[in-house]
DNA sequence: GAAAGCATTGAATCAATATTCATTCTTTGT
DNA sequence: ACAAAGAATGAATATTGATTCAATGCTTTC
């Protein structure tokens, strides 16, 4: 025996698996999902095709990878948003502000997240993720109605409404065939967001406020 | 000059099509436009898989056609609910429960109109939809704001939040990979068609009605 | 019933990349 | 320095249905 992994391989191979979800997540962030080719992800990573395929079974495996990576960072910031504020109604707000405006600053990598059509494998991620946020806002409106703040209500479902009103509201925007704001609409931003967050929150306190 | 297109040929012509329209909808019923292979509708319409290059220009030609169709069909029944209720606001939840019970009851076509991943030509039809969708409701909402039975808000992105927040929801009953009802929970549809349309109108009125 | 023009057929072709794998290069332990 | 074990390479291959088109069959007109 002449060959046993050494620590410095194991570290270069991380290295390289590192790359290639970079230059991935960079193709993705340029052109979605479907215009990302492996060959122009191999050449931006500095490796050949096949190295690829040493670390990922499949193009498709590879980029439900990266989707739950991305995905994964977005979850998290909107967990982290949910804990800031004096009340669950604010506590709320503040999620469903952070989710809307992170999609409008990167609006190709949100297009790619929440509505280009993809594979089924990757489909099946964005499922798992819906479902993740949908918790998130699950958890909190319990606790709203628990303190009494929020009606009682089907929190699995109105939450999964939020998730649907929010990306809906996005689509549009978002749509890389139309990315650009018309002129005169400069700040619209801030407006459609203050739109969406305000129905999202009497469609739960069924209140004016 | 031996040959002229005849009424009886253009008839025929028509009836070929036709069949094929409904076989390629028949197909898309049971598994979704991606399975919907050019060779099976060929054979359940009868005729060769080349004919159906002298009706269509491409399979997303024809997967577009068909798309279109359908979902006229449910536009034009959104439109008839509206119109049907004493308020504004009975007009509107009227529409929107119709909207969830259809999906409901066609699981499988709601999710191929809705939710499945399609070629791009199709998401275009679909985006134009949504926003068929969204122009019906977006005018309800305005004559609701005239009325003063709806508080001041942009009806156009509302609109697009309504139709966000039932095709969401309605995503998770509807996908392919679990339509079935846990047993145990039979006619949860009621349950969850109401609250969809409470949240909406929530989401609209800012009252807990 | 014959000729001319269209429609239909369906096996063969095409297209577009993802994926493979025989070969070459690197690393490691002695 | 050498051999053994991997790792990386990238040109060649595989895949998968959609699409084409030369051959055949129908319709129509005279």
């Amino acid at each position: 025996m002449a060959y046993r992994e050494t620590e410095k391989m194991r570290q270069r191979k991380a290295e390289a698996r590192q790359r290639i979800i970079e230059c991935t997540w960079a193709c993705v962030s340029e052109g979605g999902f479907r215009s990302a080719r492996i060959t122009r992800i191999a050449a931006l990573a500095g490796v050949a095709t096949g190295t690829i395929y040493r670390h990922f079974e499949s193009r498709e495996d590879l980029f439900a990878e990266i989707f739950r990576l991305a995905t994964q960072r977005e979850v998290d910031k909107v967990a982290e948003a949910l804990t800031v504020g004096e009340s669950t109604v604010q506590r709320l707000e503040n999620a469903l502000r952070q989710f809307a405006t992170r999609a409008l600053k990167g609006p190709m990598k949100a297009w790619a997240l929440i509505a280009e059509p993809v594979d089924p494998k990757v489909e099946e991620e964005r499922l798992v993720y819906r479902k993740a946020y949908a918790s998130l806002f699950e958890q909190a409106i319990q606790d709203g109605i628990a303190e009494g703040c929020l009606p009682d209500q089907d929190a699995r479902l109105t939450s999964t409404c939020l998730v649907g009103a929010i990306s809906e509201s996005l689509v549009g925007p978002l749509s890389p065939t139309q990315t650009k704001t018309p002129p005169g609409h400069e700040n619209n931003d801030n407006d459609l967001v203050e739109t969406i967050v305000c129905f999202c929150i009497r469609g739960l306190t069924g209140t004016r406020s």
